[in-house]
DNA sequence: ATGGTAGAGGATCTA
């Protein structure tokens, strides 16, 4: 089972590189973060073309909005919104909990958006503490807006606790994998210098001036079926791109 | 000191 997660940057200027994607690639389920659009404008009919017969969608107006397209029946949606910003959506997928994810930026740590960003990291790990009480088998993926460790960042001195690398934020995530998840990307050997987004700003991807803010996580019963996980860099090159790359896991059996 | 780019929506706000 193939499992995805991309940061699209608004669905409809995005939705050629997603369906070109989703034909190179083939996931069985694709996790879609920062749709910019409200749910029923989501272009479910191309998509179905494809064979992803099942989709579920929390979006809105102008920022935010996530959604889960599948191959195979979803089931269980839930959308645990802290509040009227649509970050969340959740679904059961052959009996695993996918918890799709689009975290706060934080703008900078001088601004009310950082506090609103360590508010609303607080009310998701209270989330999954629940979560995991519950479901054994569950993949937490998305845009985290954070970037773990140094090695995560191309210039760890120039973002030395600036916004996606600052203590509080990577203590969070860390309490996060404490839960009972690891971060299935350092399972296995990774290239060097392997970043999820690249600033549009500055020749951020030309640069490799990336930071890896996009994960995916699972939990503990399924790291012995974990077989890979990588960044698909080849679609931030394409015309017209998101500023994330696409990431990928691949979890062994189907139950 | 604050640019640089992209998307939404029609002036700024967000990232």
């Amino acid at each position: 089972m193939k499992i995805a997660s991309w940061n699209v940057n608004s669905i409809k200027v995005r939705l050629v590189q997603v369906l070109q994607w989703l034909e190179t690639e083939n996931p069985d389920v694709l996790a879609l973060q920062e749709l910019k659009c409200e749910s029923q404008l989501f272009p479910v009919e191309a998509i179905q073309k494809l064979g992803y017969t099942y989709s579920c969608v929390n979006g809105q107006k102008t920022y935010n909005g996530v959604a889960i397209i599948s191959k195979d029946k979803i089931n269980h949606i839930v959308t645990p919104d802290m509040d009227e910003q649509h970050r969340i959506i959740s679904a059961e997928i052959n009996n695993i909990n996918i918890i799709n994810v689009y975290m706060p930026n934080g703008e900078s740590t001088d601004s009310p958006k950082y506090q609103y960003k360590l508010t609303w990291l607080n009310y998701f790990k209270q989330y999954l503490s629940e979560q995991v009480k519950k479901h054994k088998k569950i993949i937490v993926l998305g845009d985290f807006n954070i970037a773990p460790e140094d090695q995560d960042v191309h210039d760890p001195l120039l973002w030395n606790e600036k916004v996606l690398c600052s203590t509080l934020e990577r203590n969070a995530f860390q309490e996060m994998l404490q839960l009972g998840f690891i971060d299935s990307f350092r399972l296995f050997e990774q290239p060097p210098k392997s970043y999820s987004w690249w600033d549009y700003r500055m020749l951020g991807f030309r640069r490799n001036a990336g930071l890896r803010i996009d994960h995916i996580l699972i939990s503990q019963d399924l790291k012995n079926i974990c077989q890979r996980s990588s960044i698909d860099k080849a679609p931030r090159k394409w015309e017209r791109p998101s500023d994330h790359a696409p990431v990928i896991v691949e979890i062994m059996s189907k139950n």
